[in-house]
DNA sequence: TCAATAATTAGAATTATTCTAAAAATAGCT
DNA sequence: AGCTATTTTTAGAATAATTCTAATTATTGA
């Protein structure tokens, strides 16, 4: 008897890594593994360009949804750079992002370990912070 | 005589305080005095609503130029929230903004006053950096 | 296998912002 | 003051990223 299980539920764990509660789909699965693997903060259009590649049917609204549902599941982070496209971003660490104006590029920025935000910040009273974003534009001296 | 004096030149410190090198316009000066006055980091188009009262012939793409023109000079920042509209504040010291989830308001955040950035961010070798902004989203807990 | 639910899709709609081209204002001359 | 060059303002059109819509397809679970 031939095996039932759809193309799309084939998807395991190795394709589409625990992201709990989201199920998986060939499409989600596709745009996880662009952004996995390139891993440079590509905008929507760039990453439905790529998943074309491998799955030319997908759709643009597709590869939006799919964004939305891995960030609003944590697997991948949302990052705005002024007002450009959204970039998403699959470095789930604490970190900033710097914007290289000369090359475009954008550079991951590690916080430092042990650092704390609030020696940097005068934070409110009783904020709880649910999303920090940092961003860091400028250039990089070649000396 | 009459003065030969044009509203728009009538215009002078008191109005539009030391922004060197941006000619003086009633426009200009009605949208920096807006920013001024109400100090709560409106969007574009609560420029224009609140510049209307004053100067009800102002255009939406002049808040939109005069909001660049300010920025430019450094008179006020833009401050960018996920893909919302631009924001607009004419605090000018170091600072970061909080957005409440609940009441959707923005609160400044200061720098602590000689914290260093670089205490917090493994920064790149040789980042100039042109431009932070620190974002945080959260929730305020009322105890 | 069937019914219920969720995801995908193409294309339309939305919305913030920028662009365009003409009119108005201004500054720098004489 | 008058003249000219430059800048700014303006209304409306254009753009572009994203979201919405409604129909189709896929998936789950009984």
């Amino acid at each position: 008897m031939k095996n039932n299980i759809t193309e799309s539920s084939k998807c395991n764990a190795e394709d589409f890594p625990s992201v709990d509660g989201l199920r998986m789909t060939r499409q989600r699965s596709e745009v996880y593994s662009v952004l996995m693997s390139y891993r440079d903060h590509p905008t929507a259009g760039e990453v439905f360009e790529r998943a074309k590649e491998n799955m030319p049917t997908i759709s643009l609204a597709t590869v939006y949804n799919c964004l939305e549902a891995l960030v609003q599941h944590g697997a991948v982070r949302q990052v705005n750079f002024e007002r450009e496209s959204s970039r998403y971003c699959p470095n789930l660490t604490e970190h900033g992002h710097f914007h290289d104006e000369e090359s475009g590029k954008i550079i991951d920025v590690p916080l430092k370990k042990g650092a704390k935000l609030s020696d940097l910040l005068d934070l409110p009273e009783g904020a709880e912070i649910d999303n920090l974003e940092i961003t860091l534009r400028g250039k990089i001296s070649i000396n």
